[in-house]
DNA sequence: GCCCAGGTATAAA
DNA sequence: TTTATACATGGG
């Protein structure tokens, strides 16, 4: 991979190409604008906007540092999906026909806390509102940045208490974003432990959190902890486990579970003719 | 008004 | 252990 700067930003060179569309409004995140064809956006308190120009990525608003040290990893670069796709696609032919659909979705490792933090407020909700109650959030609470704001850190809402959070309108969860966060930035709950820790016992710890089940865990863990064999299991996906692979479990697709679960869910969510009803 | 949304806590069977 | 219901809010 290669880095080259250009006025107001850096390219980067030699990378897998990806689509920024589908990785980017796939349901894992929830902070990125599109305009025109360039996605706005926040990681880690820095702001950028992304877009490819050709097979080299765009990343206005970052140093040669910024995108080697914060974007490659966010986007995942050093990891090649070619090859997760081909060791997928080889499982099942579902599973081959959604990463067809959408061969261009990478999994984003994105801020642990903001991860478990955003998908608590996912639940039995929408993402539409979803974005609403995470953009109060940083409005209300975050680091004002250029652009934006950041997302607010766990030390920093764990002083909040519920009726300071009634401005984000998050319901019956602002009582399970302050304990995550109290539990988060005591160490209670070790985030960067949970990276390498055995992946049941670090379910086992998410889910001691208030407001955590077992989607939450899952997510938090695919989608900020980099642990792609982690299977969120929602709605979408309990039909079409049912539909493609009854009796079966997301262990079935092996270390990569988590991406496949992210082909499928997208592939689904946009065809929905293809499950059976019911 | 009614229904549902990338679920979970709680109580009851 | 498994199954039912409430939960805040807002868009369709």
């Amino acid at each position: 991979m290669d880095f080259e700067e250009f006025e107001g930003g850096v390219y980067v060179k030699g990378a897998e190409k990806f689509s920024l569309e589908d990785t980017l409004d796939c349901g894992q995140c929830f902070r990125w604008e599109k305009i025109g064809d360039k996605f706005y956006g926040t990681a880690y308190k820095k702001e950028a906007c992304v877009y490819f120009r050709g097979d080299d990525l765009a990343i206005e608003g970052a140093s040669v540092e910024e995108a080697e040290t914060l974007w490659c990893d966010y986007f995942d670069l050093r990891v090649s999906y070619e090859n997760i796709k081909k060791e997928l696609a080889d499982k099942s032919e579902v599973l081959s026909e959604a990463i067809e659909y959408c061969p261009g979705i990478r999994i984003l490792r994105q801020d642990p806390w903001e991860t478990l933090c955003s998908f608590i407020i996912s639940q039995n909700n929408n993402i539409p509102r979803i974005k609403g109650i995470v953009g109060r959030f940083c409005e209300k609470f975050g680091e004002k940045l250029s652009r934006g704001y950041a997302f607010p850190d766990a030390r920093t809402t764990a002083r909040l208490n519920e009726e300071d959070l009634e401005y984000i309108r998050s319901g019956f969860r602002a009582k399970y974003i302050i304990d995550a966060a109290r539990k988060v930035s005591s160490g209670e709950v070790d985030m960067e432990a949970l990276r390498r820790a055995p992946i049941q016992a670090a379910r086992d710890d998410l889910t001691k959190i208030k407001g955590v089940g077992p989607k939450v865990a899952e997510c938090t863990l695919l989608y900020g902890l980099g642990r792609l064999e982690a299977f969120p299991e929602d709605v979408w996906m309990k039909k079409i486990m049912k539909t493609f692979f009854p009796g079966s479990s997301g262990e079935a697709f092996g270390r990569y579970a988590g991406v496949a679960q992210q082909y499928l869910f997208h592939y689904v969510r946009m065809n929905p003719q293809k499950l059976i009803v019911e």
